[in-house]
DNA sequence: GATTAACCGAGACGGTACGTCACGTCTTTAA
DNA sequence: TTAAAGACGTGACGTACCGTCTCGGTTAATC
């Protein structure tokens, strides 16, 4: 009872395969999430969260306050989707060398990071992780699975005999993708490959045995 | 330039040295300045920078809300100056060698990092430079002022022979500094003495010669 | 023409009997007008119309400030509206002699001068209409319909051959309806069924022919 | 000391001829209040009594506003005083006919009321004398004042054996003026020598034997 | 085919905070 | 001591956005 009147209350954004009630009544309009998140990530470049009006959300997507607050709780839970829909991780190839790899690895980050959905809204995820347990949790996941690559290329590297075996992988991990985030975030200095070059010829002597 | 007429409209928060002008009219109240920046740190802290209110922090000053206003343009311009001062620079000692400078000048940034005004106020910071060109240059120059010790430690080890003098500075600092940063912004990993060992064990290698 | 506009951005005060577009949306409170009208007539009347704020308004009648917002444009608005229902208009009944009929209008009036919604609020009506064209405008309607009644005892005195055809319909009505406006506003006397009948021994002889 | 302090805290505006204490320190200035009663009315006409801020009147005076609260306990005082200065009473003349001496009287009362000082400031003075019983007595013996011209120019009738002697003073006082304050306040109809024609016309019968 | 239940848009609702403005007082320096 | 200048506490203003709540109308699955 109180799950169905919970399910029929709010979201179902949970990755839900196979919900078989067939759920009389109209169903939820088709294409409204995808417009509402959208909407939310346009106005939130624009004006920036802060700022951000439901309202206008809300008439950008051609879609009432009503249904938003149908399909999420909150405003930050919007946010929290739409911030998460906004930055999908990165894989990482086996081009055969440590080297190749990190070079291919960070490339792709610091093309990423240098604009973009993900370059716009790291910012104010931060921010919002700060008094925001809920989103502090996702955040920390997605930067796990962003780290998980880079592990695995390390991985690779120590088996091949390329890297030393006795480095702690999450230092490891930070060197690497520190100084991105760093520059990105605070020094505002170019994330190019040049800088890649650089920070590989700084880094990959140290790991190499 | 632009400053001048503004600063004559509001505060004069800007360190001038000599305003020789006789000023007429009944002077601003004394610690005003300090007991509404305080206030404003306080409830920040308590509540969020989000759900801060203007007639809280004033209430809590001892202060009306118009005297906030006359001395600061927006609720934004008073919780930059507010953010600003609860983040001073670091300044780095000479113990005579880069090892030990670096491991000085790591130990104070991680200690600083853990906790304390810096640490809850960089995420707001960070986020609040997106949409404010001024606080993004403001935010620019602390950051170089803050890089500069660590400039400074790396040209005496070059000067005395224990660093290689042909690497980036910029690409070094960013490599110490970084991670730093990534850990207290996303992966809310420990900054501790051991991680400022691990992080000195990799690094140092590769910049002796 | 303009007034078209302003009707559909703001209330709908107007009496209007056949607004036949469906009316989307959220239907406004039922009783809300009549609550607030009162509320501000009340608060009005216990603190004056200086004095008086929207905040206490709304919440005497038990609605937010948006709302009232919603429906008047201005304090002004709410004011002038307020009046205008506080005052409504005379009518007069044909008691087959103009001695008769005069003699019921003028009792009627003085009774509703002298005290009363219309006693309270005639002196903030003029004092506003000096710089409000719009009230003015209002406050003229009013008056006109006012003296309608008044026209029409002198015109079928006229018919009856009671009344001298000769003479100006509006200094006739000014010569009655003056001198209670007179006492009520400026000079404070009594304004009773002796009064009355001193007027009317006054000007009576002087209309007949 | 009560008195001194009295004194010298508020305004002196009540007739002193001698005050002969030689008054230590910088003596009041001498133009200053003049400066700020016609400051006081020229913004009263410009944007009315309500919308009439303290601060730009000290600034249309070239005065501080410590200056005019020092002259006066508050903006009702004030205000009351320039209200004061901007009527003054009408005098009437024997011209040897009560026809004349009424024609004259009136034109006279037509001319001012028409426009000038007492014209724009007489809505004010009825508004406010509502909740100001200072201001309400003040009212009464101006509209006291202004009546006995009038009531002169009748008695001088009587003895001359042109008016009825049975008639009621104050009713054919209220019957001659009340139509100017009617159309001045109310109907907005012009107050000019027509008018006064035609109500002489209506009224001078009435009142002859 | 009628019923029914959940959806939809529009937009009004009670709140809360905003930044502004005017009041009357207070506190400086200058005359 | 009074003046001009201007900052002060107080408190109302009108606006904006929040998240909720009706409305009249659609759109399926169920009866």
């Amino acid at each position: 009872m109180a799950a169905t009147a919970e399910r029929s209350r709010r979201s179902d954004h949970n990755g839900d395969v196979t919900d078989d009630a067939p759920r009389r009544g109209r169903p939820r309009s088709a294409g409204a999430d995808e417009a509402i998140l959208t909407a939310t990530l346009d106005v939130a470049r624009e004006v920036g969260f802060r700022g951000m009006a439901m309202d206008v959300i809300a008439e950008r997507a051609g879609v009432s306050k009503a249904t938003i607050y149908r399909r999420w709780a909150s405003k930050e839970a919007l946010v929290l989707e739409a911030l998460r829909r906004a930055i999908n991780p990165l894989d990482a190839v086996d081009l055969g060398s440590v080297r190749d790899d990190l070079a291919s690895y960070l490339r792709n980050l610091a093309e990423r990071m240098a604009s973009g959905n993900m370059a716009d809204v790291l910012p104010h995820l931060i921010e919002w992780s700060v008094h925001d347990r809920q989103l502090r949790e996702q955040l920390d996941d997605y930067v796990a699975h962003r780290r998980a690559p880079l592990v695995a290329i390390l991985q690779r590297g120590i088996e091949r005999g390329e890297v030393r075996a006795d480095l702690d992988f999450d230092t490891m991990v930070d060197a690497f993708v520190g100084p991105f985030i760093y520059r990105k975030l605070l020094t505002g200095s170019p994330l190019d490959d040049a800088f890649v070059d650089d920070l590989l010829g700084l880094l990959l002597p140290t790991i190499t045995p």
